[in-house]
DNA sequence: CCTAATTTGTAGCCTTGTCTACACTTTGCC
DNA sequence: GGCAAAGTGTAGACAAGGCTACAAATTAGG
């Protein structure tokens, strides 16, 4: 029964195949979202304290040890940090290239932010999951905007 | 070796229990953005079309039948969705709200981006991912900035 | 130097989110 | 009305990301 044809209000959705590929998008960023926190966060404590040990990376990430760890191998598998027992985590050059470009985005999400108005604590705080998401295009007309307000 | 007394550059790190709250906070975001997907298009498919099933919503999604399934039931799990075997899905009241909560965030989003500049298309790509991640607070931001532009 | 505290590593275990493969209903069409 | 196609559901596998508990190594004090 029911939509005998299918003539109805139908306001405008995307194509199936468009919706896909955003909704894939997103699902890609979230994936690679951890690792990126991982090495702006590996980055930050070699650059303060000479060192970046996993307890360290743990308590500021707000997980155990035993999942920073983990994570950290994952960090190896991919080529982005290299580190001996006991002797803490270090980037690789891609890794440490990863990070600088991870923390300018981030800067630039940020600025972005508070430039529209939104408290600065709150941008940050926002900042943190929103970085991952946005694209190149995106980071340009950011900078733009900020160039010229 | 190495740092005998800590007294480098340190360029302003946040505290550490600030800093893994941020870091908690977008971790939650990401572990509700797929209920808020999932609610979101299957309300549109209902508005438009009259009528969700599980095929359309994983089509939409880009992901097989089967995961699209397994997520529907855990909406159902978590109250937001109900459906009977072979008869296509539906929101429960509180669903529907999420929907319609979400709906306008991801508009508000979207809007943001492209008033500072953002491509439409790219905005509505990015703000797939992003409206997770805005808080409330940003998003009045975000209005008053669009209000008042 | 020895011992105790800290750090690091490892070993399960759980949940989510993804897939493929197979079985069962329902639908559509001749 | 019956058969093929399409849709739906279930089962089993995997990877990621989280946890706790325990074991081993290192570091720090006395
Ligand atoms: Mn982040
Ligand atoms: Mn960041
Ligand atoms: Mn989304
Ligand atoms: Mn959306």
């Amino acid at each position: 029964m029911a939509a005998k044809m299918e003539r109805v209000a139908k306001p405008q959705m995307p194509t199936e195949a468009a919706q896909a590929h955003r909704f894939g998008k997103a699902r890609t960023a979230q994936s690679t979202a951890l690792l990126e926190d991982y090495v702006e966060l590996i980055s930050d404590l070699l650059a303060s304290s000479g060192e970046a040990r996993p307890t360290d990376v743990a308590r500021r990430f707000g997980v155990s040890h035993a999942t920073a760890i983990k994570t950290i191998a994952r960090l190896k598998r991919e080529g982005l940090a290299t580190s001996k027992p006991y002797r803490g985590v270090f980037l690789t050059q891609e890794g440490e290239a990863l990070a600088e470009r991870v923390r300018a985005r981030h800067r630039l999400v940020v600025d972005l932010l508070v430039a529209v108005g939104v408290p600065p604590d709150c941008a940050e705080a926002d900042a943190e999951g929103i970085e991952h998401h946005v694209s190149d295009v995106a980071l340009d007309a950011f900078r733009h905007f900020l160039a010229r307000r």
